[in-house]
RNA sequence: GGUGGUAUCGUCUAGUGGCCCAGGACGCUGGCCUCUCACGCCGGAAACCGGGGUUCGACUCCCCGUACCACUACCA
């Protein structure tokens, strides 16, 4: 099909995939499906020096749990392969000929330390049309001195030859016109000489034309150099298949200034990175998101309605409404600044409307590991469990501290509480009430309520008082669903034996 | 320093000249519900960066200023 929507994804294996990073996969991933498009996942290691072994299988694996499908990649194959840009050093040659040869770029032969002392000298210096002719290149020595030095095996550069004075304009789909005069651009390197590699501008352009895509939907920080691109298309003769550009807004520090980072999310304590992440240089681990017990569907969903609305009130969003919902006209400008409160909202949201059943499946494996053997109670036990807590937690991981007196009897009771609750003649009414729910048949919630609330009513007990101490002998603290409800579920054998071992461990504490 | 981008409650944002003495959400907060903690419900505080224009009328358009962000590598 004729204009069919092809993106990409084309991160760097230099560490672990960055949240920002999976946000502008998502809104490829988002705008490919919508417009039953091609996503394609493109691996740009063009830089030798920062690639970071496991970083690939990492970008795979985080944006799979994240459920942002691949269509074409590594991975996944494709007509337009390979799709990792080491592989491709034949194609990139070919392509810097046809601009070596059409004039549009050039070789120099300054070193790194030439340009570093020659930036420290001179101010502000550029790399460009000003300032090219005094520097050791194929312009501005003579054809002889240059195949002589090549000849020597002198190391050069690629560079793009940048005609001064013109104004070069880039269309962006959320930014509108963006015009730049190509004399603030300087003569980019395309093709190093380090590692015999392009640079990412080069390979960006080429691998995009090749690959077909139509859309680069990428981050802020390329706007920049945006126009160079738009340079190199013309330069290749590619201005008519140019693709369109969407540069997307940042993401900011929660607190003060600049782009997020990995560092804030240790200072802040919240992570940057989807996937837990072991450095395999410096042994560092970063925290991920699904560590923290964060779902995929929350992750996505708070990550969509950052720097993009829907232009309505409707906040929660699955993947396939996302899909539907999704454009760039509603996408914003500004940078945002990374909200976690908000995002442990998303959390408790997608928390509180799972399916009980699918949410104890997901928590087996916290009780293992305190120690629970989960096969001691039925599915249904401990789905009736979580389904009672899980209005009031933010993380998988705090199921456990909500829920554990389900699955194991108190063994400290809340100070606070008991100060509160336990007094003298305490005991004597715990011990009545054994009483009375052993006379229970029906250990119903409603039916257990009712007549544990005739009780209390008929002998003028107070009723907080009761009920209190009762859930501090079961629960261990004043806190948690309904007691009937955790009654019901434990029986009235446990029942009975909790309030027994709370009359024989709990004292009063008297000031 | 240069170039580009951006500018509405603390935060994410709605708003495309009159519907806005600015709406929603998170967070904060008062109350209700209630055996507790949550959930839920009802309420509250909280914003158009400044100055000039344009216009009958500007949060919305233009200019200037300011602030913030990004880029300014043989990194992406």
């Amino acid at each position: 099909m004729e204009n069919k929507v092809r993106v990409r994804f084309a991160p760097s294996p230099t560490g672990p995939l960055h949240i920002g990073g999976v946000r502008t996969a998502l809104f490829n991933y988002l705008f490919a499906r919508q417009n039953g498009g091609t996503m394609i996942l493109r691996i740009e290691d063009t830089d030798s020096n920062r690639f970071v072994p496991g970083a690939e299988d990492y970008i795979n694996e985080a944006l799979q749990w994240l459920g942002i499908g691949i269509d074409e990649g590594v991975r996944e194959g494709g007509n337009f392969g390979p799709y990792k840009q080491s592989e491709r050093r034949d194609i990139y040659r070919k392509y810097v000929k046809q601009l070596l040869d059409n004039g549009k770029a050039y070789i120099a032969f300054d070193t790194p330390e030439e340009l570093d002392t020659k930036r420290k000298e001179v101010a502000n210096f550029q790399y460009d049309a000003s300032t090219r002719m005094s520097m050791r290149n194929s312009l501005s020595l003579p054809k002889e001195e240059v195949d002589r030095l090549i000849a020597a095996g002198e190391k050069y550069v690629v560079r793009i030859l940048v005609e001064p004075n013109r104004d070069v304009l880039v269309n962006d789909l959320i930014r509108g016109e963006v015009t730049i005069n190509s004399s603030v651009i300087d003569d980019k390197v395309l093709y190093k000489s380090a590692d015999d590699l392009p640079t990412y501008h080069l390979a960006n352009i080429v691998d995009d034309h090749l690959m077909e895509v139509t859309h680069v939907i990428r981050g802020e920080e390329w706007l920049p150099s945006a126009p160079l691109h738009v340079l190199l298309y013309e330069a290749f003769g590619w201005k008519d298949t140019m693709p369109q550009f969407v540069h997307l807004p940042l993401l900011l520090k929660p607190d003060g200034k600049g782009k997020l980072s990995k560092r804030d999310g240790d200072r802040l304590g919240f992570p940057v990175f989807p996937l837990e992440w072991h450095d395999p240089v410096t042994g560092d681990i970063s925290s991920g998101y699904r560590e923290r017990g964060y779902l995929p569907q929350a992750v996505v969903n708070f990550l969509a309605l950052l720097g993009w609305n829907p232009g309505t009130d409707q906040e929660i969003f699955s993947m396939e409404e996302l899909i539907k919902a999704f454009s760039f006209e509603h996408c914003s400008k500004k940078g945002a600044k990374f909200d976690f409160e908000k995002g442990k909202w998303f959390n408790h949201e997608y928390l509180m409307n799972m399916d009980d059943a699918e949410l104890a499946e997901i928590f087996k494996p916290e009780l293992a590991k305190h120690g629970i053997d989960a096969s001691q109670f039925s599915d249904d036990y401990i789905a009736r469990a979580v389904g009672m807590i899980k209005s009031r937690i933010n993380f998988v991981g705090d199921i456990w501290d909500n829920a554990k007196f389900f699955f194991q009897a108190p063994t400290e009771y809340a100070p606070k509480d008991i100060k509160k609750r336990w007094k003298e003649d305490t005991p004597e009414t715990m011990r009545l009430l054994i009483e009375v729910i052993k006379g229970i048949d029906d250990m119903t919630s409603a039916n257990a309520e009712a007549i544990v609330l005739g009780w209390i009513k008929d002998n003028e007990l107070h009723l907080g008082n009761v009920m209190n101490a009762f859930r501090l002998t079961v629960v261990g603290e004043c806190k948690g669903p309904h007691m009937f409800d955790i009654a019901e579920l434990m029986g009235k054998d446990e029942i009975i034996a909790r309030i027994e071992r709370g009359i024989e461990n709990i004292k009063p504490i008297v000031e």
